[in-house]
DNA sequence: GGCGCTCTTGCAATCGATTGCATAGAATAG
DNA sequence: CTATTCTATGCAATCGATTGCAAGAGCGCC
């Protein structure tokens, strides 16, 4: 039992008819060239015998697998398993699976990724890690790959692209922290050659200039990575060239825990001493502590669109490229509240 | 450019060679069957060309796919990631491919996504999902596929298994509370139709006679699952049952976190009027407020061991079952303490 | 010099589906 | 009633690799 598998051209025979006419009758876009009772019969002797067709087989002359790659830096960041099960909802509804591989931010395992995926024949892929000029997308281009970016931009419109509205999200930030009565307000950048670092950055720049904060250039210092240590050492840098700072606009929720940490080291208290924001409200934020006053993106939704648009590319390679940008909304949460006043109370020793 | 393809018969062409050479050549199985000077100049004109062998094509005529299945029941439940990762690596490494599905708790999910898997030919499945009896098994035994189980077992040692041993984590945390002077322990068990929630509870109810806490029956509340939400009402349950105690185990750190929040809703402090543990230590429970002491497992190695055991499987197919059991660690951080003495500190209210 | 042996290589079938083309029979037109 | 167009189905090639079998080349031995 265990032994042969059920094919096509079984049903052909229990149905008494040929292989080609059971294909045709069990692909609804060629249904219509069988007679309704011909198909009937078909249906349901492939039905009782328990027929799948084998996708592999199908997919070699087709040239089609069904099948879509995505690469990630680290499955094990949060801010990604979100995206995926939005990707991965949208695929299943139009029969698509996924192959997802990390790349750990590393350009070969990158470029080694997609020439797997590649081999494998997927229909296209979603790709979160490129920068804002990557080879990766050449090499697709050469492939002839449909491609959609998320979270990613390669701000030149030739790719496709979900993202959030990264300036937006750093004004929401920078307008909270205004209105709560900062002044002094430093970001700590993301790594520059990725979209979102620079798109918050000027998101920053034009907001803190938009409320007015104090003149001079704006307090910034760039994380190396997009990761805890990055950010307690950018945050480090940033109070020691700016120590009347009293908020840090972090450019996403891992940089604002190393902000955390870089506070707690030099005995500031965080909301009383300095009020500190994040961006992407991964999962657990609100478990921090403090929790973490941050911008949700919409990161389900980004992972659904980056599917839709990368299934209408690959029905139509000639579609025209597109970018959705997606709003972000601030969560206010326990790490910011108004500056301490000049002289209202002590400054806190950390033990 | 983007229209040809570079097949093994272009190769055997420039190579002035059949196709079938080249196939052998190319193979390192067979390449003992042709001689080196014909491999080597093979070799180089795929090189030369960029030939890179159809894996689906391949698959049609060896019957294997080079590819396998893993259900979870929620990739954002970050607990999988880092066995993710560790699957993937041991898999890479033989040159695997694994395919992801995630089946929220859902039975019926989970039978489906199963379904998909197998239709797509592949070569074998580690299961993150099933309970301690479960049907998917039977249905992967029908389809002879090969099965490990991770972070779960049947018990039966029918199919091969990588687990954690969750007698040994429970009874670490209790004897850690118990040094801490806890005599009154309870549990917030896992569902008991999961072996993780069944070994948990059995290894913190012999813990506990162990180190001699109070007589009478264990305190034990059931979690309905491994929620946030449902470590909560067990924890209500819990204290409501029994007052008295000063310290939870709890199943696992979500439930944990639900504990967190029980506590405070009751004006309890965590550590200073209840400690609490939890299981797994998963990402960012260092983050928490407070910081989780909990029970460490290893994910990652679970991942590779899970990955080193399939591929045996579909190695040899009658090679022997097996279950490895991986060795938790202890790792104390801020929510436990020595539970406070009745009247050294009047209780906390919260605000 | 013929026989048998090993070592390489080619031939052709095969895996399971899809699809352009051919054709038999039915339906319709004239 | 014959000619013509449809419709429904079958035939066979195809996708790109793998592999059992056959055959040719080279070689040693008696």
């Amino acid at each position: 039992m265990r032994k042969k598998r059920i094919t096509i051209e079984d049903v052909a025979l229990e149905a008494g008819v040929h292989a080609s006419t059971v294909s045709r009758a069990l692909n609804p876009g060629k249904r219509a060239l069988v007679s309704d009772v011909v198909a009937a019969r078909v249906a349901a002797t492939a039905q009782r015998l328990g027929y799948t067709p084998d996708p592999v087989a199908a997919g070699l002359r087709t040239r089609r697998s069904a099948t879509i790659g995505i690469l990630i830096p680290d499955i094990a960041n949060p801010l990604f398993p979100p995206i995926l099960r939005g990707i991965e909802a949208a695929l299943a509804e139009a029969g698509y699976t996924a192959i997802i591989a990390n790349t750990d931010n590393d350009a070969l395992r990158a470029r080694d990724a997609l020439e797997r995926l590649a081999a494998r024949r997927v229909d296209g892929v979603i790709l979160a890690t490129v920068s804002r000029r990557d080879p990766l997308l050449d090499r697709c281009r050469k492939l002839g790959l449909p491609v959609v970016l998320v979270n990613r931009s390669t701000g030149g419109g030739a790719t496709s692209a979900v993202l959030t509205d990264d300036e937006a999200g750093a004004a929401l930030a920078v307008r909270h922290l205004a209105l709560l009565g900062h002044r002094a307000i430093g970001h700590v950048a993301g790594p520059q050659r990725l979209s979102t670092g620079a798109g918050r950055r000027s998101g920053f720049v034009a907001a803190r200039r938009a409320v007015g904060g104090e003149s001079g250039p704006p307090p910034i210092a760039e994380a190396a990575s997009y990761g805890i240590e990055a950010g307690a050492h950018a945050a480090a840098a940033l109070l020691a060239a700016h120590p009347r700072i009293t908020a840090i606009v972090a450019a996403n929720d891992l940089l604002a825990l190393g902000c955390y940490d870089e506070a707690r080291r030099r005995g500031l208290a965080c909301p009383r001493d300095i009020s500190i924001t994040g961006f992407n409200d991964m999962p657990f934020a609100d478990r921090f502590d403090p929790p973490l006053t941050t911008v949700r993106i919409a990161q389900r939704a980004m992972g659904v669109e980056a599917a839709r648009l990368l299934l209408a590319e690959i029905e139509n390679p000639r579609s025209p490229k597109r970018e959705i940008k997606l709003q972000p909304e601030l969560v206010v949460r326990g790490s910011t509240a108004q500056p301490r006043g000049p002289s209202l109370t002590v400054p806190r020793r950390s033990r």
